[in-house]
DNA sequence: TAACTGTATTAATAATAATAGTACACTTAG
DNA sequence: CTAAGTGTACTATTATTATTAATACAGTTA
């Protein structure tokens, strides 16, 4: 379910949360789906149990999880207007990143079509 | 000229390469015109010159600069259709960030205003 | 020549990531 | 109730990375 760089620069703990976070986002993992715990994704993946926990704490610390003791931790449904701070958030990375494709030559009409893309295959499984 | 958080997790020299890149794609810093040098930054900010260092070499690694030995580092002109790769790697991470934000609640309609502001004031100042 | 530039190197320290081991509280199936 | 599973917390240790420090060298320019 999940591929790690083990080599890679970039923190465990990071890879995990962006693995999460896609899984969420594409809704392979659907909203109160219980993912798996953390002792036995840290066996699956060989690594330690603590650094699973990091992974999982942020993600919930960030609303995509959450976690209750005994029983495990889950896919987070959004709540819509719940969670402004995140979507102000995320708009300004966008637009940080948006004006580097600009100035890199990419052209807005080729913006447009990609958002058209998404938004079309939204939910629509990939 | 530059704002740093001393305390934030961030490395210094990912936040100065951040600072370096938004100046650049903001054209606060024009094509070709000289950054500041190593020893002068490094005072200016009191941190040390090889941190400044690091950032000055991911930037120019990243295509964002050059630098010249006894004459100092400049603002990379951008030249259409050379930076392919990158390009590649921030449609991506654009990829990344839309489906975030569509996951998120954002209307498609209010990301299309956006690139459309952006794009207007593209090199017309702020 | 003198005073700038970038660049490279080595060393030491500070901060962070990751592992290891243990413990506790809660939930659930038996 | 018990046993085995869950999340969570804590301390300690090691490994990795970031940062500083001090030089040194090569090129540029007034």
């Amino acid at each position: 379910m999940f591929e790690l760089d083990l080599r890679s620069r970039k923190p465990i703990y990071e890879q995990l949360i962006d693995k999460m976070k896609e899984l969420i986002i594409n809704e392979v993992l659907k909203p109160d789906e219980q993912l798996p715990s953390v002792r036995q994704l840290a066996q699956q993946l060989t690594i330690n149990p603590n650094t699973i926990q990091k992974a999982y704490r942020e993600l919930e610390l960030q609303g995509f999880i959450y976690s209750q003791k005994g029983k495990g931790s889950f896919v987070n449904p959004i709540s819509p207007g719940k969670d402004n701070e995140k979507i102000e958030q995320v708009k300004q990375e966008l637009e940080k990143l948006l004006l580097e494709a600009l100035y890199l030559g990419v052209q807005a009409d080729e913006l447009h079509a990609l958002i058209k893309d998404l938004d079309a295959s939204k939910g629509g499984g990939k």
